[in-house]
DNA sequence: CCTAGTGTTATAGTTAACTATAACACTAGA
DNA sequence: TCTAGTGTTATAGTTAACTATAACACTAGG
């Protein structure tokens, strides 16, 4: 039912991205626990060494923690943590390359700010340099 | 000299996108040759066979042509061609990736239109959902 | 104590990306 | 003809990502 796997990314760190986003829409809360390795692994048709390793990535952040034999668990203060430093990461990696990409192709982020498919047919003009 | 090489990209995609850059950007004009495979090896240190991989790509998008011994060369319409490919590719595949993140993140794409470190010191505010 | 649920480790195999080294085939120009 | 430049192929090895299968160690609850 998900739009599966992109190839662009290692899927563990799919999953780490996965996790951390539902941390940031607060469907998870500090003190919750993860879903666990096996039911991840399950559903989404993936090996739990996968997963796991995934999951590690947030252990070694220290976002989460493990409780021997009950499950990982967000840890208090993790979303701030993780909105700080992931805003930074993207500021710093991605936005440059995205907005770089963007001049050369000749699009004007105002016109793409509008949630729907803005693929308006208002002018399908040649564009030179 | 150049910031090298991205993690999250095989080489040989990065060296493609690399290219294809050029060509948007006007600093590759149809008709031209591309740099030489064994060039572009030696100039970052590559295996020429993952320079040729890269290049590959694009002779299978019909971008390049290949001369057997004179080099490979950019294909007349290539730039046009080009120009609807990676945007549609950009629109579809990466743009809302980029926008779900930025909107997670609290991030207004207003302010980061401004090219430098945007980094404003204006409001460093908590952010609550 | 037993069971079912956690995370974790061990073993081993596949595939894609990248590497080093070398050789082949072709073309243009001295 | 020779030389230096093209792309290309061959052989072989390394590493990271992912897989299957199984077992280990711990915890909570019946």
């Amino acid at each position: 039912m998900d739009r599966e796997w992109n190839d662009s990314q290692p899927i563990y760190r799919q999953l780490r991205d996965r996790v951390v986003a539902m941390i940031l829409d607060g469907v998870l809360k500090e003190g919750d626990p993860l879903p666990s390795v096996r039911n991840v692994a399950a559903e989404y048709r993936v090996n739990p060494l996968t997963v796991l390793k995934g999951y590690q990535e947030l252990v070694d952040e220290g976002v989460v923690e493990t409780k021997r034999g009950r499950g990982m668990f967000i840890n208090a203060g993790a979303r701030s943590v993780l909105l700080k430093g992931e805003r930074q990461k993207f500021l710093a990696e991605e936005w440059p390359r995205v907005q770089a990409t963007m001049q050369r192709l000749g699009l004007k982020p105002e016109e793409l700010l509008n949630g729907a498919s803005s693929q308006s047919k208002s002018k399908a003009k040649q564009e030179e340099r």
